[in-house]
DNA sequence: ATCGATAACTAAAACGTTTTAGATACTAAC
DNA sequence: GTTAGTATCTAAAACGTTTTAGTTATCGAT
């Protein structure tokens, strides 16, 4: 019942303590008859090392901790598989916390975090995230930190990312090529890196095509973006600021199912009257009618590099090597269906 | 940049290790002097526990663990944000783990968790999970486990769950009102407990409404009851069986709306040949078209509830208050909308 | 017989807390 | 002036590892 410890085996084979620890750790000044000895009984009483113990020695939890915004997306669903997944296989553990797009909040996490001494943290910024010194706090402690997905270019880390201001610029491209020219940007909260980079490349294609770029047609999507917002903005939109268009380009898919509800529901055909465009590639955005075209953003390999990139961090600070911190940009492609 | 220490405060100012801890902790046997002096220090130094050390000395982590089949699904992503939020609440965190369906993988998984010396944990069991050493394991070692959501009657431990049963049977049974006759009914993964008390609470509808009972009618999703289950599953019964059916009842939304894309791909129109009734009340839905009828259940409640019940079971175990194991069941409702 | 090398072990410190069992000094009581 | 009580503090053990700095025994070479 009781958990064995090192104290019994070295009792039971009269070892000393340390000659079962380094017995089991196969250190080299440990005959070979007694290793096996000492695993023998190891194994057969059951033993596993108490963490607690191994963690104030080696000061370190095998644990890392992650912040996301919520988990209710689709997106993020897979990015924490993917985490959680590859940090199994290397043996650590994931602490997950939940934002809930709160600033004060991620701050706390973030004290929690590095109190509870985990190896390193991954995060993903909320949309309220405005200042950093949480984040630098991180650093100072020298407590490895990887950003993903919402990051903040100012932070000195390494960081995960897709090519946002390129993913919108070619999806925008897209429906010009098709011979769209009114087109409404949904866009995301202000502070985000990636709702300002999708931003920047939609208005990029519209100049590089020499389509003006008309304010009036963006619309925010401060609702944390989702379907709600997609709905509300479209009929706003059409009934009030009666703003006509031929496509609309959102920040996230839900948006996209929100506008496509509206339009449906108001028989405006989609993609003849009004093409959407959506973002993210979730399953459902193949599965609505028309189907909505997007742009696919690897949900699962992001959180699989981010933790990777994390995990060698870890181990580069360890052995004390001293490492660059990077940031790699995943690829994206275009999806195109029925609604464009 | 070096954590600080009790020793440290108590060099500082020139008392005891012992008498700093107590001060910090407020001990009756240190001055009120004293443990102002301490407590300015320790605010000023920035001082937080080892957290590794208190560990140790008080053989608990503050934390619990969780393994769920899959994150992808929206009802788990809302369980987990259930879980977290109340955790953190309670000063607990959570280590988060994915089964992926499979039991070999959660047998593992409970092992890690015990290894880490997890405070409890809680686990919705995998489709394949047939066998409950582990969880007899957990048991065995004192440690509080609560199941929820898919859970196994065998083990001797709390639950909290939904009524799967009853929740079925009112479905099946507002849709025999409606005048549907034959109802179909996709099944889930045998082994489960939910997806056999939804199947058990449709059997019993139909029965006591004098519909016979048809195995020819059930249909067993088993690649994780998702989309492609449903769609696939109402291709075979349409165009390869050619069994007729009024009504198809699911075991989950995302099936429904698998059997709503096919539906509406063939122009069989929805609710009028053919009735959909879902179960979960995912958000998409109140959005497809028809919108789904379905069974609300209720996700963020159930994380909840669970946590709050672990935690009670983790404090009355640290206070040695004998506590007896109880099985929650929360309540569902009929969510009636246009596919029926 | 002595030295050096090597193989195989151990004692003890250290990690940073918490807690038990005193120790000390002072006051009040008889 | 001893005793009992109280208020305030401390020493040291304990939690279970890991690691440093030895110790001991054996053997071969001189």
């Amino acid at each position: 019942m009781k958990p064995v410890t090192l104290k019994e085996i070295a009792e039971k084979l009269n070892l000393s303590i340390t000659a079962v620890s380094k017995a089991l750790k196969d250190y080299p000044d440990i005959s070979k008859e007694t290793k096996a000895r000492v695993k023998a009984l190891a194994k057969e009483l059951n033993y596993v090392p108490n963490s607690f113990a191994v963690n104030l020695r080696t000061k370190s939890s095998k644990t890392i901790g992650v912040i996301i915004p919520a988990t209710v997306h689709h997106f993020f669903s897979n990015v924490i598989k993917g985490i959680i997944t590859i940090a199994e296989e290397h043996g650590f553990l994931v602490i997950l916390l939940q934002s809930n797009e709160n600033f004060e909040l991620e701050k706390k996490q973030i004290d929690l975090l590095l109190n509870k001494g985990v190896d390193g943290i991954l995060i993903s910024l909320s949309n309220k995230t405005n200042r950093y010194e949480h984040l630098n706090k991180v650093i100072d402690y020298n407590v490895p930190l990887v950003l993903f997905d919402k990051i903040a270019k100012q932070v000195n880390c390494s960081k995960v990312i897709i090519d946002d201001r390129k993913a919108s610029y070619n999806a925008v491209t897209c429906l010009i090529k098709k011979g769209y020219k009114r087109i409404a940007h949904f866009r995301g909260d202000l502070n985000p890196q990636n709702s300002i980079d999708r931003f920047l490349g939609y208005k990029q294609a519209l100049l590089d095509n020499n389509i003006p770029f008309d304010k009036n047609l963006v619309y925010v999507c401060n609702n944390n973006a989702d379907y709600e917002d997609g709905y509300a903005n479209t009929k706003k939109m059409i009934e009030v600021d009666k703003i006509e268009v031929d496509a609309v380009f959102t920040i996230t898919d839900v948006v996209a199912i929100g506008v496509l509800k509206y339009l449906n529901d108001h028989k405006i055909k989609v993609p003849k009257e009004i093409a959407i465009f959506g973002f993210s590639n979730w399953f459902m955005s193949s599965i609505v009618s028309p189907s909505l075209s997007t742009v696919n953003q690897p949900g699962y390999e992001m959180g699989k590099t981010a933790v990777e990139i994390l995990l060698k961090e870890i181990k580069n600070k360890k052995k004390k090597i001293p490492f660059d911190y990077t940031t790699i940009v995943l690829e994206t492609e275009l999806v195109i269906r029925e609604s464009s």
